[in-house]
DNA sequence: TCTGGGGTCCTAGGACCC
DNA sequence: TCTGGGGTCCTAGGACCC
């Protein structure tokens, strides 16, 4: 058991990456403000900022419409996420030059387990000065990294120093560092969660962490015991390295709202050979398929449909989507967004029943 | 202001089985 | 006539993250 050796945690964070690489392979770009996202005719989101677009208090998820308001000589860019893939394949990469124990949060962030490879606070804060020159250096970027004892100290490190930045948080210094932060910060705590400890008074970590655990447990349910240690610092989840795969889905917002017909039909059977794809590239075949509603006024349904053979091919998804949508989709109303989702995944070749009987186990 | 698209995890009720 | 308890699977909705 090695559970109890002080660990040394790397939380990395590609800056604006999005935006970074838009500015990177587009230098008249540079030093403007960019927003990656679809466009306000077609009802698009900011998917990423330059800063210097957040400086007009653009962020991510906001509405593309209101954000050309707020900025309007923002370069808007539509997202290229082959081009964002490729580059983080390179950024993980030099990550893994530096340790195997690396955990990919999403194209543009990880966790890196570096206690093996730095004996000590300070040659891990060398090793993360040294990792951000060879990011900057090899392709351009900038990346903040947070260094701590664990994950959920090291992401909010990570966080406070962007952009470009480095934190280190010193073992024991957890709780003064958390104290003062705003509730929100703890990864976990959105909007809901905060309205309902905000109410009980609690609008700090430190808040947080000076209630009883009872009383953690009391607000915030089955999270609370996992979220009242994250409040005092505390965290023993490992990194991990492979994560398995739960679902594969596509989903679309219409640029104007549209009823049943041969349009919403169409769409449908688009989406489905388009997670049919994605399943065939992921190797995976699903035993359950579900259908995404999104009316006019924004209320969000879903129906689902679990088979006994698992569904691999376009035709058979859309098939299954379609009885789906017969059963929700009557009379005037109107859509604005249609998704198709796969789950309980299996492996594509145990999916496939053995042709010849006499071949089957025995 | 008018709300994307890719996911994960949790809850709660109901069906069904023993 | 009044009514078990545990387990598993399925379905629908919602919070949250990037």
């Amino acid at each position: 058991m090695t559970r109890h050796a002080a660990r040394i945690i790397f939380h990395a964070d590609l800056d604006a990456f999005y935006a970074s690489v838009e500015q990177l392979d587009n230098p008249e770009l540079r030093g403007m403000p960019v927003v990656v996202g679809g466009s306000p005719e077609h009802r698009g989101v900011v998917t990423a900022a330059s800063y210097e677009a957040r400086a007009f208090g653009i962020h991510s998820a906001m509405p593309m419409s209101r954000a050309l308001r707020l900025c309007p000589h923002a370069v808007r860019v539509s997202p290229r996420f082959d081009r964002y893939g490729e580059m983080s394949r390179r950024v993980m990469a030099i990550f893994r030059s530096f340790t195997p124990l690396v955990e990919p949060l999403s194209l543009d962030e990880a966790f890196l387990d570096v206690t093996d490879a730095a004996p000590g606070m300070a040659a891990a804060e060398a090793l993360a000065r040294d990792l951000r020159r060879r990011v900057r250096d090899e392709t351009g970027l900038t990346v903040s990294i947070g260094v701590a004892a664990n994950k959920s100290v090291a992401k909010i490190a990570s966080d406070r120093g962007k952009p470009d930045g480095l934190t280190v948080v010193l073992p024991g210094g957890e709780t003064a560092f958390l104290a003062p932060l705003p509730i929100r910060a703890l990864w976990g705590v959105g909007p809901r969660t905060e309205q309902g400890l905000q109410r009980a008074g609690i609008r700090t970590v430190g808040d947080l962490a000076r209630l009883k655990l009872a009383d953690a447990a009391r607000l915030l349910g089955s999270r609370g015991e996992f979220l009242h240690a994250m409040a005092r610092g505390i965290d023993e989840r490992e990194i991990v390295t492979d994560w398995e795969r739960k679902s594969v889905g596509a989903e679309t917002t219409f640029a104007h709202d549209l009823g049943d017909g041969p349009e919403l039909r169409a769409i449908l059977r688009d989406l489905a050979a388009d997670v049919a794809r994605r399943l065939a590239r992921t190797g995976f075949a699903a035993r359950t398929v579900s259908l995404k509603l999104r009316y006019a006024d924004f209320k969000t349904i879903s129906r689902q449909s679990s088979v006994e053979a698992p569904v691999v091919d376009a035709a058979a998804i859309e098939r299954i989507a379609g009885a789906l949508l017969d059963r929700v989709a009557g009379g005037q109303q109107q859509f604005r967004l249609l998704g198709i989702h796969c789950s309980k995944l299996v492996d594509r070749a145990e999916a496939q029943p053995p042709l010849p009987l006499e071949i089957s186990e025995c």
